[in-house]
DNA sequence: ATCATTGCAAACTGTTTGCATCAAG
DNA sequence: CTTGATGCAAACAGTTTGCAATGAT
């Protein structure tokens, strides 16, 4: 019951965006719908295939980018260089573990030291840049490694 | 003269993180010594070629990574996914124009709205990581492309 | 029935490595 | 003279593409 509510949701969803419901779409958005998970396109392909899903590493590449560019997920590299995707999709900083490469999701309202919108506009003023999106990236050491 | 002076300057950089003086060293921190270039290694590769010096594509990795983990140049990756040198090693900002790649330098001090230290403070206190970096990424249009 | 999607295998691109030669100290 | 650096060619890893089979509407 709550399966096939899950289900609609994704046929919704991708509807919502004029894409086809397949089931390689539904379980990488299923896997991404949680916060703090930032996966590769091989990890997540395998940890779809642990699940015991058949899937192709060039559909979870192919998927992932179709999904990217309907804004259902959020595409980064992490310090490695890695592509990493997030279903988290709203404007949010990460914080990178130096030591287990762990990424952290921070919400603009969980960080209200920092406010987009004056550096925006001074960016805008001085620089006479059009600026769409100022994202903090910071680097540490994360509670576990200390 | 002053290029003999500029030689020495390179020699002393070099000694003071304990690597020896080479001409691909040379040429690879010379052409990064200026604000706002941001050359792949392939791009940088190919400037130096153009400059009529012989050196190799490896050695130009090699270098660039040498150098980076000397602290003598920074790397990042642009918003394609491409590794890209930066010889101003300061803490910086970054503007990234969506339209035509350019990538122009913020520096802290150009930039007083952010304050990198509330943030740094409210992150250590609130999630507990210590955080060694915060630093901003934007994206935008750059005046030229507007 | 139609057309998008899948998934394998092959191709491609950026990067790294092995190794013989060369140059710096 | 000794050791590290160079640079070619080969190997490698992540990603993309061609294409026949499949699945969604």
């Amino acid at each position: 019951m709550a399966r096939i509510k899950e289900r609609e949701n994704y046929r919704l969803r991708l509807k919502a965006v004029g894409l086809r419901h397949t089931l390689p779409r539904e379980r990488i958005l299923a896997y991404l719908d949680r916060k703090n998970v930032h996966p590769t396109p091989e990890e997540l392909y395998q940890a779809l295939k642990k699940k015991g899903f058949a899937i192709g590493l060039s559909t979870v590449y192919l998927n992932l980018q179709v999904l990217r560019d309907a804004g259902l997920l959020w595409e980064f590299k992490d310090q490695k260089g890695n592509t990493r995707y997030d279903g988290f999709t709203e404007r949010h900083h990460h914080l990178f573990c130096l030591q287990c490469g762990r990424i952290e999701d921070v919400l603009p309202r969980d960080l209200p030291e920092f406010e987009a919108e004056p550096v925006r506009k001074a960016i805008e003023g001085r620089n006479g840049w059009f600026v769409e999106d100022a994202r903090l990236e910071m680097r540490g050491v994360c509670p576990a490694c200390q």
